[in-house]
DNA sequence: CCCCAGGGACATT
DNA sequence: AATGTCCATGGG
């Protein structure tokens, strides 16, 4: 069967590289906001959510705020919602903020943080807390969701817990940040265009080597 | 009209 | 441990 460096391969040859919020390559340096600030925002934002409205959300934090967590501390919770309100859960999300912003106050540096610090957090569970070590910690933590689970189902006949699932990556995947985080990215970006909730085999290029491939559709 | 999106907390069985 | 419900906006 397809190993998941052979899959990693072909997903990053057919897709190119997904680039989710690169710490590294100064796209945020323009405001002086640290972009591991952003990355935990985005985190708590996109549960469930489809990015382009997290983004909406973002910019409003930009625009008439500032995209850090020190602004989600000072903010009132009112004024939070209504800037986050594309984002959709916006009243439970601008509590989780909160939340994650007084975490992180003062001097908890996310490259330290434990995982399981993160998830006494009311609003971080495993992948949330996981997104936000990978992405903004640098941290070799593999990141599970629901796409993740639904192609490795369908690929594979993988049909495990959270935690199994990320150990199984996690130990046959090599340890570099780069992979971590392009691997997940490109694993959604499949499960968006082909592996949906019903899937769209016909033009799917792994259908051959996958365990519920439907002949035609 | 429908379904779904880069989930998680909490209640029920 | 597994399943159900709620949270809410915006697109297809």
């Amino acid at each position: 069967m397809l190993s998941l460096v052979q899959l990693y391969q072909l997903l990053l040859d057919f897709y190119g590289y997904q680039g989710w919020w690169p710490v590294d390559e100064g796209y945020h340096t323009a405001k002086g906001t640290d972009p591991r600030d952003e990355i935990i925002i985005g985190a708590v934002l996109t549960q469930n959510t489809a990015w382009r409205n997290v983004e909406k959300a973002l910019e409003n934090l930009k625009k008439y705020g500032e995209l850090s967590l020190e602004f989600i501390r000072q903010v009132s919770t009112k004024e939070l919602e209504e800037l986050i309100r594309p984002s959709g859960f916006y009243r439970l999300k601008a509590q989780r903020l909160k939340h994650v912003a007084e975490f992180f106050n003062p001097t908890d540096v996310v490259e330290k943080v434990s995982r399981e610090g993160l998830l006494k957090v009311k609003g971080i569970g495993k992948e949330t807390a996981d997104a936000i070590l990978l992405y903004a910690g640098g941290r070799l933590s593999f990141v599970i969701d629901a796409y993740t689970k639904r192609l490795f189902k369908r690929l594979y006949g993988l049909d495990v817990g959270y935690d199994d699932l990320k150990s199984y990556v996690e130990e046959n995947i090599p340890k570099d940040l780069t992979i971590y985080k392009e691997f997940h990215a490109l694993i959604d970006e499949h499960a968006k265009a082909y592996c949906k909730s019903t899937p769209r085999c016909g033009g799917c290029f792994l259908k051959n080597f996958c365990l519920s491939a439907v002949p035609s559709s």
